[in-house]
RNA sequence: GCCCCCAUCGUCUAGGGGACUAGGACGUCAGCCUUUCAAGCUGAAGACAGGGAUUCGAAUUCCCUUGGGGGCACCA
């Protein structure tokens, strides 16, 4: 019974996310939370929500919020947290103390000054840059002597100064460093906070995480987090640095590389289940050939072993693809519901709000057929909210001369007078027939009747467009466009 | 400078010794469809970084070089 309760606990998979709140999370960053959720998923493990906020003078005001905004439009919901390492300084400090008192982390009292000084010398003379561990090997009498000066010191762990230090990481196998090359990093800092290093590794016992799943990024602290659990008698989880996703020139994400918040491309009309099938493909692949899944897919075949382990450059224009894909793969009702915010938001503010929403479920298939976000839906349908259309008389010259459009012009009007029935294929069969009468071609003919109709010549196809904005726009349009031959 | 990771079309990737004249997707180009646009369909161009080694056989294994990335804070 206990061994099988022992059993479960160790195949359990616990999982975590502990973003920084001093800034707002970008692709990579939810591309991580992504892999971690969805491994939660697969196993159905747990999925924990921590907020490393350590660092009080980076802190990002609303940092958090727009975290958790950010993985709830993604639909990536926690099962436990988000806890607040700002309200766990005790346990750190515990920790901290344990080491000191075993000898196996030291009180440093140097100056950010001099330690600035000593890595610029460093850096001078190409040395790696690392603490000197001046105050490794403090006398009682040094010690006390500073503590009296009233200097507030830092804690340091006291790094191997031989040896090796390794760990399996589930994507890379057998990772190995030299401890020579890890200096005396701090735990402690003088505010009473913790560094990342040692809360990351507190909480993550105390948390039993099982998988360390983060950024490559933290590959070469790695060393730093098993020496920690070693020190404090703990067993490490199971680690994987997953691959970075890289800006368009190779080089980390940061603020340089454009919206980098995820919740930017909410705002520029992406549906966060094209997002979802988009990044999970940054870094794993199904097989040879699938690029849409569904979340249940994903879910049900992810599997670390097909993590690659080669960083990947994000690429706007295949999430556009696959955008548009989503897009009209939903229902025009749906389609309606996520579209009408950002016509609401985006449409001339001369046309009346609210919009007529009938209307707007009339046109928007058309749309859909056509965006490949929803922030392109404004754009692409403005012409059927305007009163007045606005255009070049060009346009309507492009394919003829103005005798014959006037011409077909005011034909069209007679006819479309006459009809009855409004729909896209009476129409079609009313202007057929009458491109062969004018003797235009067809496409003169339609080309010049969509300017006349919608002021572009790019737009949906005409009769459904006619359907659409019904008999009278048409015909005020029709005689706006003569107007404008006219005079 | 030191340490670590990585390396297949422009980009995302499949490939885990013979099924590879290296597959798919985005993008690009061409054609078809067509009243324009979009979508769709068809096709084309496009990659195993280089050099050794192992092997009957290497995109696949090993080594070196080169290239790219990351780290080296009282930041995470």
């Amino acid at each position: 019974m206990l061994e099988a309760k022992l059993a479960m606990s160790e195949a359990m998979v616990r999982v975590r996310f502990a973003p920084s709140p001093t800034g707002y999370p970008h692709l990579g960053n939810i591309r991580t939370a992504l892999f971690n959720w969805v491994f939660a998923r697969h196993n159905n493990g747990f999925f924990i929500l921590r907020i490393e906020d350590t660092d009080v003078a980076r802190l990002v005001e609303g940092a958090t919020d727009v975290i958790l905004e950010s993985l709830r439009w993604l639909g990536l919901d926690w099962d436990e947290g988000p806890y607040f390492q700002s309200q766990r300084l005790e346990l750190y400090r515990e920790a901290a103390d344990r080491l000191l008192k075993q000898e196996l982390a030291y009180k440093c009292y140097c100056s950010t000054e001099r330690l600035e000084s000593m890595r610029q010398e460093q850096m001078k003379r190409k040395q790696p840059p690392g603490y000197d561990r001046r105050c490794r090997n403090l006398t009682r009498e040094q010690r006390a002597e500073m503590e009296a000066s009233g200097i507030t010191p830092v804690v340091r762990f006291k790094s191997p100064l031989e040896g090796q230090t390794s760990f399996n990481d589930l994507l890379r196998g057998q990772i190995i460093f030299e401890n020579s090359t890890l200096d005396d990093f701090v735990l402690l800092k003088s505010d009473g906070y913790p560094t990342y290093h040692l809360a990351n590794i507190v909480d993550d016992h105390l948390m039993e995480i099982s998988h360390v799943l983060r950024a490559d990024e933290w590959l070469s602290s790695a060393p730093r987090h098993v020496l920690l659990y070693q020190a404090l008698g703990w067993q490490p989880p199971q680690f994987a640095h997953l691959p970075m996703i890289l800006g368009a020139d190779r080089s980390k994400l940061s603020k340089r590389h454009g919206a980098t918040a995820i919740t930017e491309y909410q705002e520029q009309g992406y549906l966060p289940e094209a997002m979802f099938n988009f990044l999970v493909l940054l870094g794993w692949a199904l097989d040879d050939k699938t690029e849409l899944l569904t979340r249940e897919e994903i879910i049900k075949h992810f599997s670390l072993e097909r993590i690659s382990r080669a960083a990947a450059v994000f690429n706007k224009d295949k999430l556009e693809w696959m955008n548009g894909v989503y897009l009209r793969g939903l229902s025009s009702e749906e389609f309606a519901q996520r579209a009408i915010p950002f016509l609401e938001k985006d449409l001339q503010t001369a046309i009346n709000r609210p919009l007529d929403i009938g209307y707007v479920r009339q046109l928007m298939p058309l749309a859909q057929e056509r965006a490949r976000t929803l922030a392109e839906v404004p754009q692409l349908s403005e012409f059927f909210f305007v009163e007045e259309l606005e255009y070049d008389v060009g346009l309507l010259l492009s394919k003829t001369d103005k005798a014959e459009a006037i011409r077909s012009l005011q034909a069209s009007v007679a006819r479309m007078d006459s009809l009855k029935d409004w729909n896209a294929a009476p129409l079609e069969a009313v202007f057929r027939p009458l491109a062969e009468e004018l003797k235009l071609k067809t496409g003169v003919f339609f080309g010049l009747l969509r300017v006349a109709v919608t002021g572009r010549t790019a737009a949906p196809p005409l009769f459904q467009t006619m359907e659409v904005l019904g008999k009278e726009r048409c015909l005020k349009r029709l005689r706006a466009a003569l107007d404008k031959l006219v005079v």
